[in-house]
DNA sequence: CTGAAAGCGCTTACAG
DNA sequence: CTGAAAGCGCTTACAG
């Protein structure tokens, strides 16, 4: 048989059909698979002239090295997991968002894992998933991300992540977004002194979370702070729905002695309070102010629009992602996503 | 150097720290790799007694298959992509949840793809992202669904897929799940006949798509059975934002021949049409009915708490990813999914 | 700065 | 029904 239709002549390029391998780029471009991976991985250990060349080919010829091969070797994958347990779609469509904003043009894939903390065996359903896949890194979504037995598991198995928290974690790694829900708790607080607001009320989200207490401390503070003390019967802990905010503001709303404001720990709860204070007749804002705590979509839809509390969901997903993605794993500065108040129709000085 | 010390001998039992591989199941069943790959396959070529040996010490060992390296003999990953151009963050997040009911335990995973339909660039997006990531399938979810460039790129490809489209779609490979828009309209329009309704307007999302037309469709046309003609002047074509809502309901609610109920493609926009309403100081449901479309969150927290049609979207997604994972790739009958109309406060019979 | 060999953990194609 | 060889497209470890 005749040496000159060696299947190695035949293919000097790469099929239509078939997209380029590193073997074609070596080939093209005379040099072994191993510089072209050195390229790939942006090693300093190629020369100039040499990385040009190829990198100019792998444009011409369309080349992206496949993940599956390069995870395969690599004994990790291309992928980022979002690890979540958040009921507020907005705020999870926007972490979405924000962390594919970073990984566009990367590379790396986002793959969701929405979990029940509540659920015994949800920390084993997120290793198997961080294990089995060979995940490069998960964004820690609250509230699951204050799971300090999550995060022990991922210590564990050497998974790199990043935490999405208030202020009150414990630090030492860096890799945490501290979200200041005081501050933005702070900033209503602030806004309803202002008015003139005197005695206000506040329904928190569980206590348990300390995303809950921070909002409920930097509200409470700024009173304080003006030597205005919240009473704890005006204190009231739901549980971030829409129906714990209702049978809240039943309690709150129901005898003569009503606050005249009331600061909501979510919007969700914010709805609750309208829906009670129209049902009863008392006019928002005239009779009574309110704050949400979220900037979801409902806040603007709500009649009269809802103050609230914006946080900067779709940057701190960009951020989260981001830090997953540096190529060095070293520690890094704590980050901070500060929320600030978004004033619409739903307050003014009390009557 | 004796012997005894090899390599080979030492590593009979996988370590603690390292994963089996499918190299350690073998050599402890007694079986070729290949026994061991048929298996996980599924392959009909195995004695039973030698499929459930292998079986019992799989679940032992907690021996799972590496899906990259799998997906790099396979030359497709073990990925499902979720292509969507959809504003409402509830109905994306409700098809993840879905498409996720359907993954679980199958050793796929769900790799999110949001882009913007109205981009030049946004098909070579998706095509790179299938191609790149090398995908098992992707669900294409309202309204991308309805672009035919795209699924004619994936066709092209040979990337599988499922649509979710409104009746009205080409179904020869029957990979499409119909959400009969038109049935859930036509409900929502014999609610409001059967509570006396003569006069009625819609609030229609872009006409551009044929979910718009077919809730159009549904809604003028079972008032058309009845002899009752829609005028076109009571026909307003918005975008599916709560903005655009606004500015259709104050057309509608201007002068004095108010219609007595307004029908919106979706709740966005019936929230739209609350805040008009609020505003001119007409009373829902006392003046005006109002049903929305989608069922989302707002539609509970609006008070009066609003009439919607609602959406089988968890479901939905999960059918969706369900026909993508099925290991026979043949042509499929179409599924259905039908909506129904959820009954509130926004509706009752003309004053 | 560059390369040849071996390996990542699976499957395909072939043989029996 | 079962298996030995080659290969998927990359990287690591080593050598120069």
């Amino acid at each position: 048989m005749p040496a000159r239709s060696s299947p190695a002549s035949q293919a000097a390029r790469p099929t239509a059909g078939k997209a380029a391998t590193i073997n074609d780029i070596a080939r093209l471009a005379g040099v072994s698979k191993k510089t072209v991976s050195r390229i790939i991985n942006n090693s300093p250990l190629v020369r100039k002239d040499t990385r040009e060349k190829v990198e100019a080919l792998m444009r011409e010829v369309g080349y992206t090295p496949d993940p599956l091969a390069r995870g395969l070797a690599f004994r990790r994958s291309f992928l980022i997991g979002m690890v979540y347990d958040n009921p507020t779609a907005q705020y999870i469509v926007d972490m979405q968002y924000g962390a594919l904003d970073a990984l566009r043009e990367s590379g790396f894939e986002l793959v969701v894992h929405p979990c029940d903390t509540r659920s015994p065996g949800y920390i084993d359903g997120v290793r198997r998933f961080v294990q089995q896949q060979k995940l490069h890194g998960v964004m820690l979504i609250p509230r699951a991300s204050e799971d300090q037995n999550l995060v022990d598991m991922l210590a564990e198995t050497g998974c790199r992540y990043t935490r999405i928290v208030p202020v009150g974690f414990d630090d030492r790694d860096g890799r945490m977004i501290v979200t200041h829900d005081r501050d933005g708790a702070a900033e209503a607080a602030d806004y309803l002194l202002t008015l003139g607001h005197r005695d206000v009320a506040l329904i928190t989200g569980p206590l348990a979370y300390r995303s809950a207490i921070e909002r409920t401390e930097g509200f409470v503070g700024t009173f304080a702070k003006r030597g205005i003390e919240v009473p704890k019967s005006r204190i009231i802990e739901a549980s971030y729905t829409f129906e714990s905010g209702v049978a809240a503001a039943e309690k709150l709303l129901a005898g003569k002695q009503r606050p005249t404001a009331i600061f909501c720990g979510n919007d969700e709860m914010a709805a609750g309070v309208y829906k009670v204070a129209m049902r009863a007749g008392i006019s928002i804002p005239r009779d009574l102010s309110v704050i949400g705590y979220d900037d979801s979509p409902l806040a603007a839809r709500l009649w009269p629009s809802l103050t609230s509390v914006r946080r900067q969901t779709r940057d701190t997903g960009r951020i989260a992602a981001t830090m997953l993605i540096r190529p060095d794993n070293g520690p890094l500065p704590v980050a901070s996503v500060r929320p600030h108040l978004i004033v619409r129709d739903s307050c003014q000085p009390p009557a």
